[in-house]
RNA sequence: GGGCCGUUAACUCAGUCGGUAGAGUAUCUGCCUUUUAAGCAGAGAGUCGCUGGUUCGAGCCCAGCACGGCCCA
């Protein structure tokens, strides 16, 4: 990196200087007496009080646009609440505070006191009496008015994109708000938040390829976990019977705009509660965290009204393969049939394929799409759900469902498997599918079926991707528009 | 993994038929004490993603590679 451009060798000439002339460029001692929204709030309450002879503030920020007019000049700064404009005049603030103030650039954080007054638009401004330099940029912003837009660079220094677009500002924190009204929203139905491995030895709770990594004490191999499934359930054994994580999960898979290798869960479990209270539940929490972080239970999502007031649509997946996929009812229970069906619509599924796989791999390709409101798909087969409870009617169906939002999976619930022999059976179904060459079935994890055999009561759990929901209710195209720092390949220098 | 598109100044983007690289913003110099993407006058700024090829000559055509975006699997 020793080739720079001309702008960085000015700036950094330009820093030597104000170094030399004894100016500090990094000073911690200027101590702001509010932010610049609350100073706002003065504004609009009591700007009767304000004006020229009234009270001081102490205001900091980072320089966006400067004005040079001459003897005086305006300068625009923000903080992280809001932005506001001060008044800089060569009488004021005297020759030589003056001078270092024009040396500066955009991008740099000042600090001013001062009264504030009206200019002649009426705009409410800071005329500066004090202003100080409280940290040098060295690099310049991206351009004012276009601000970043190559997406490579908003994902790769996202705090440029966070400086320059209000809008990437704006789901980050609503990000943060619906993450934080969850909480709550457990909080308050008693759950209790919880952490279990991230690094672990049976990567188990999915069906996904792991990340392998190495730990050198134990000399032990150990997995990022897939799913934090199996821990919260000996948990529901240990007797905590309302628990949830909010947290990481990675699975080594590709990236898309619906994928990132990590991505997070909000994972909880009640005791004594089945999977059509979570049904209820997950209504109940959407609707409320929609009409708080956009206003109404109707949020626009791409161009589509998508309406989350509680009364989804409930549909078994043979009702909505028949019903939405368009598959003949004469054939949904002949394995052949399907097949044949798939085949003739350029659909893949391998002949290995068990019944309850075929209709699970038909319902991704003909229905899932079209699921555009909020919908609960319930009666999974016991094939694709190893861990879900079998139904009490039909033994090759289990008490789960998925909702899907937007074409996508956003869910996954179900009534747990608390009978330890119907547990080991299910592992070893998978260890079978293992064998023959699905190399994300479940693994058998003994120890799992050692704590159901202490004995779980009878518990529903569900996983809700939070990534997605934000997607959803801050109206993105993309995962990476969700995720701070979205995994990318490294440049090769 | 496949298809399409993109990569040019710090940023946003033009670049015609293959003929020595352009604008706006930013920067630098000068003027300017109520501006609003301030204004006026002037100046500097480029490994055109990388590597090869074709050509007298390549930002442009061809091939490969890298990174990114969208779509598909």
């Amino acid at each position: 990196m020793d080739k720079e451009s001309k702008l960085l060798q000015l700036r950094k000439e330009k820093i030597n200087d104000l170094k030399t002339q004894g100016i500090p460029l990094y000073p911690n001692d200027f101590k702001p007496s509010c932010t610049i929204a609350s100073l706002k709030q003065v504004i609009e309450q009591k700007p009767e009080s304000l004006g020229q002879d009234g009270e001081h503030f102490y205001i900091a920020g980072r320089m966006m646009a400067v004005n040079k007019m001459g003897k005086s000049s305006f300068i625009r700064f923000k903080d992280s609440t809001e932005q506001i404009q001060a008044y800089l005049q060569k009488d004021q603030l005297g020759e030589d505070i003056y001078a270092l103030f024009k040396k500066l650039d955009i991008g740099d954080f000042i600090g001013v006191k001062g009264p504030l007054f009206q200019t002649r638009t009426g705009e409410w401004t800071i005329l500066a009496k004090e202003f100080r330099l409280l940290s040098k940029a060295m690099r310049p912003l991206p351009e004012k008015f276009h601000g970043i837009k190559d997406p490579e660079k908003r994902y790769r220094q996202r705090y440029l994109d966070l400086i320059m677009n209000d809008k990437a500002r704006q789901i980050f924190l609503k990000r943060s708000r619906i993450v934080s009204l969850m909480r709550r929203f457990f909080e308050e139905k008693d759950f209790m938040e919880v952490e279990t491995p991230m690094m672990q030895p049976l990567p188990g709770g999915a069906e996904a390829t792991p990340f392998k990594t190495w730990h050198n004490a134990l000399n032990m191999e150990l997995f990022l976990r897939i799913a934090p499934e199996l821990y919260l359930k000996r948990l529901v054994v240990g007797g905590f019977e309302k628990v949830f994580e909010i947290n990481r999960n990675f699975r080594n898979e590709g990236v898309s705009t619906r994928h990132n290798p990590e991505f997070t869960m909000v994972e909880f479990y009640q005791a004594y509660a089945d999977y059509e209270q979570l049904m209820d539940l997950t209504e109940d929490m959407f609707e409320s965290i929609a009409k708080q972080i956009c206003g109404s239970t109707i949020v626009e999502y791409q161009g589509v009204a998508i309406e989350f007031k509680k009364g989804w649509q409930r549909i078994t997946m043979m009702d909505s393969l028949t019903q939405i996929g368009g598959i003949d009812a004469a054939i949904i229970n002949d394995t052949q049939a399907l097949l044949d069906f798939a085949r003739d619509n350029d659909i893949q599924i391998t002949k290995k394929d068990r019944h309850g796989k075929v209709l699970t791999k038909l319902f991704d390709i003909l229905v899932e799409p079209k699921l555009i409101q909020p919908t609960f798909i319930t009666g999974y087969p016991v094939e694709v759900s190893p861990l879900s409870r079998k139904s009490d009617t039909n033994p090759e169906l289990t008490d789960r469902f998925e909702l899907f939002i937007a074409g996508r999976e956003i869910a996954n619930g179900f009534s747990e498997i608390n009978d330890p022999v119907d547990q080991h059976d299910r592992f070893s179904m998978q260890v079978r599918q293992r064998d023959e060459g699905n190399p994300e079935a479940h693994i058998m994890d003994s120890e799992y079926v050692e704590a159901l055999e202490y004995g779980m009561p009878p518990t529903a759990g569900e996983g809700i991707g939070i990534d997605r929901l934000v997607m959803l209710l801050t109206d993105s195209p993309s995962i990476r528009e969700v995720i701070l720092f979205p995994h990318m390949k490294n440049r090769t220098e």
